[in-house]
DNA sequence: CATGAATGAGCCTTCATTCAT
DNA sequence: AATGAATGAAGGCTCATTCAT
């Protein structure tokens, strides 16, 4: 998602685009609206003028700005999925697919680190948010489920699944946020940490 | 803090108080509306009626919203530390301790989940709130390593103590906004998960 | 200014006007109001309302209330130049010029009291408002210097003519508030006496 | 009335005072602190506690927050009227006359100038103060009236008289406002100008 | 007489959203 | 499809004033 938003943003639009360009160019502006002040300290009108649009526009593309919170969020989601994907394809070794898994999931939360805090807020405030947030959690423990018998590994109850998400996003959630700078702490041994964990996940 | 706060509020507040004593009911009220809205979802003239005053106190108490939020937050620390010291000091089997501590870290986040929620988000909004939220964890990073000295446990990494407490801290985030039961989880199973992981910590 | 204002505001407003239209009919809403009630008695939101607009207008034009009190000033100021040009143009003798250059003030001032006594509160309090205002007297006195140099009346000191505006002005305020009915003086001589000033200014 | 003001502030105050001598705290706190800020900007508050009492005296002394200030006003008018009579009653030639009657009143209005501002602005606002300036305003043209006809002196047009009051009042207020040095002007030069309207008044 | 906590109307300002063009 | 002026509810905050102690 990182690459393609911006490569959305920074070619000039055409005065009269395609709806779904606009939309595009609408949903990209927001992610990087979002992601820099947080969804509460931005307006619909910066956005659509980030855009290259009038203020306008926006609601002829989203009920609301919930609604255009969510689908870059879904954007993010599914890059996310994406990459993923790749990195499994990629094959090798477990150690080799965990350190590809982390260091995808580290960019992708350090690219958009006020993204994922809005989210984090959002899913308390918002229940349609909330509802794609769990949907996401659902389908990734599916998919590691999946993984795990594909693979031969050791089989594990949901519950020691679920808490190894938290744990892979919220350390990377605290990197992307600088906290272990703050902390004293080292970023590659955290993520020597990490991998550890993923490899275990996968044994 | 949860029941402090309560108790606070449940009592009619005398015609003219001390301003210790309305500044604790205001905290109070807004730890209790934030909890139930969302810091965004709030405001001064709520808070203020919710605490059984007018709009003016808040104003003679806190600069502004951010400031109560912040005081609030920091009520919560402070009991979520009372009951850690008391957990601790309980004694007991390792596995024991581990249960008392996931007890109340279960108990606090699912009494506050709000407010759990307005913390994250404004960690990355507030440079203030980050502040203090960081310098918490470096606490609680510092208690676990003289914790595990004094009873003589394996010693571990800082980088994997807080790892560590990103599990136990999201994980009861989860259980707290009831994404188990979205997942299918089983809270009891998660709890046991959790107990593990704490009595490792402990080992 | 006066008549413009007026006229601004007198026609119904378009349901969709360019934005240079509704800020005029915001300038000519705050002179009236300002006018009217003084500078503290009267806020953003009546003026946006009695120009025809809603609230949300006037912090699309004006950053606060200072700044459209200043550009309600400088509406003022214009006007009075204008005026002040076209009677100077007119030509006849000393004490014609003397005697429309009076009237003109004498009009204004009796038109605008309450602007005026809102800009003498405000070159105390504000830096902005103070510079303006010192701004157009140091305009004035050039206009003078110049004035008696092309029509070869003596030359006097700038404190001399600084004087004069003094009491010019002030007696045109004094008029204007109907100070002078309260004094039981009479309004034709004491436009006289300000007559017989300005000639001899001119002399 | 500068130094009885401030007299009255430098000592402490006793604990359970005189009525009276509470109210002149009051009044020489109000004067200071409207004289510093403006009317506008100073709250009653802030006033009380300037004089050491707490908020609630104020409205013990003074109905409202116009009527501390008319007090105040009172207070300077009649240490004017003291100064003038002290001036008049020194004798000399008329020009030792004028001299000093300039100077005092270029020093009132120069310890003054925030207190004289915010008078002008009430005078248009409040009908109490109004009527009291055109009271002291009347009580002036009497007395210049009869001190020319005691030193025998030409006489003049009342509407002549309240002219010279405009111009010697308003130029001290933009000797006061250091609104000449703006200008460029010589204070010395000014007050030169000053004495000789003055002498002219007087002969 | 004095205290100072409390009141609450109301101003300033923002921003999600609408709609005429 | 796009524009951007306009809307107006509502939140942040102040301050003159009151009143229980």
């Amino acid at each position: 998602m990182p690459n393609e938003l911006n490569r959305t943003l920074q070619q000039p639009r055409p005065r009269r685009g395609a709806p779904q360009h606009t939309r595009d160019r609408l949903i990209a502006a927001a992610a990087l609206l979002f992601n820099r002040a947080g969804y509460h300290a931005m307006d619909s009108n910066q956005i659509a003028k980030e855009a290259g649009y009038s203020t306008g526009v926006f609601y002829k593309h989203f009920a609301n700005k919930r609604e255009i919170f969510l689908a870059a969020y879904e954007t993010w989601v599914a890059s996310e999925w994406k990459a993923v994907g790749t990195a499994l394809a990629a094959g090798g070794r477990r150690e080799a697919v965990a350190r590809r898994l982390v260091a995808l999931t580290v960019k992708l939360h350090t690219r958009w680190p006020g993204l994922r805090s809005s989210l984090l807020a959002l899913v308390f405030t918002d229940a349609e948010v909330r509802r794609f947030y769990r949907e996401q959690r659902r389908r990734h423990l599916d998919v590691m489920n999946e993984l795990r018998l594909r693979i031969g590994a050791k089989r594990r109850r949901r519950e020691w699944d679920a808490m190894h998400l938290f744990t892979v996003e919220h350390t990377c959630d605290a990197l992307a946020h600088g906290e272990l700078k703050d902390l004293g702490l080292s970023r590659e041994a955290m993520i020597e940490e990490l991998v550890k964990r993923v490899v275990l996940a996968l044994t």
